[in-house]
DNA sequence: GGGAAAATGTTGCCACAGGCAACAATGTAT
DNA sequence: ATACATTGTTGCCTGTGGCAACATTTTCCC
């Protein structure tokens, strides 16, 4: 336990980051506050995030990564039937979304300056698997043949969209696992083959 | 006009701290600064806004408002027909949610305390808008009859997801007539009388 | 009309945050 | 061992939000 060399203080702070943002969001995020619980002077964040927002954008790309495991796990667990593992990645998606809106925010929300070219491409793995998804149902001959990015994406917001009503408050959450519902049976009626 | 007493001060910080938060952002918005834009000092704002978030809410509040006039507007110059309605709505949506990124966010965002009741009351505009519509189509035979609620919330919600993608710099705005025309070729397809 | 009371603005203060610079302690490499 | 890079610390400055005490109008009621 050194005394002065923190030793991994930025990992640290993150951490302590993330429970400050789910309990009280991004705006009451405070870099000194950080450094307190930490045990750590006021200044010492600075030697690892430049700056404020610095810290915010780790954050959310640490939410990617994660939301991009989360999707991972529940496909693979969903098995290897298109409808199945739509269903699957829809409710997982919005499983993470509604969970840590604070978070979901800072993912999606276009307060990147510079450094939006990483977010941009942390958020190009989730993407990409709704992507790929698409592809696979298309091989199956469940969904039309067509460009798999602008049904993905349609398909994407739509579900992003259900977290932000949520999360808002301006829907019930206990809708959810109906909208979800509603939301992947719309979408596969709609991009059935015909 | 008036020396000591300004005559409109909560009007003119309401107009100012638009222009402020279209340019800079919610979170760069200060009250202070507002003030001095408004030639007054800056404490005068606390006389029509308990707090800084309480003008943030009144901004959202106004933002659902207008939103709701535009959609009105664009309902009333796409003639009767449901399919044109509806295309019309979601387009003039779209344009609302992209043309003032952070008035929308600040709109949706979940930062409202108790205040939400408000802003939930104004949101109920433009959802009711939304819900007639399909209550429409559904009337006219061309969409599927069920709850209106259900299915009108999921169109919201892709509507309000693509503007997230967009203003967040996650899809290119070039592609958003496109999505617009997928995402309302979709719900035809996927509520149509079958 | 006149005077109390409410509304609206002002000045001054405080605590706190972010950011910067100068300095101190610790690790690392030659 | 000694120079150099890393990482923390202390101290300072500016700006903000929020509060309280005071000043000026406006309104309302007799």
């Amino acid at each position: 336990m050194p005394a002065y060399h923190h030793g991994n203080l930025r990992a640290t702070l993150l951490a302590v980051a993330e429970r400050s943002l789910r309990r009280q969001g991004a705006d009451q995020l405070s870099l000194r506050e950080l450094a307190r619980e930490a045990g750590v002077s006021h200044a010492a964040p600075r030697r690892h995030f430049a700056d404020r927002q610095a810290l915010l954008d780790a954050l959310a790309e640490a939410g990617f990564a994660r939301l991009d495991q989360e999707l991972r796990a529940a496909l693979a667990a969903a098995g290897e039937e298109f409808g199945p593992r739509l269903h699957a990645i829809a409710a997982a998606y919005l499983r993470f979304a509604t969970e840590d809106a604070a978070l979901l925010e800072l993912m999606f929300t276009g307060k990147h300056r510079e450094g939006g070219d990483r977010l941009v491409a942390a958020a190009a793995a989730p993407f990409g698997l709704m992507d790929d998804l698409i592809a696979q149902g298309q091989a199956e001959g469940v969904l039309e043949p067509g460009d798999t990015q602008r049904v993905g994406v349609v398909l994407f917001a739509t579900l992003q969209g259900i977290a932000t009503l949520i999360n808002g408050g301006l829907v019930a959450p206990e809708l959810l696992d109906g909208l979800v519902e509603t939301a992947v049976d719309q979408f596969m009626r709609g991009s059935r083959r015909r």
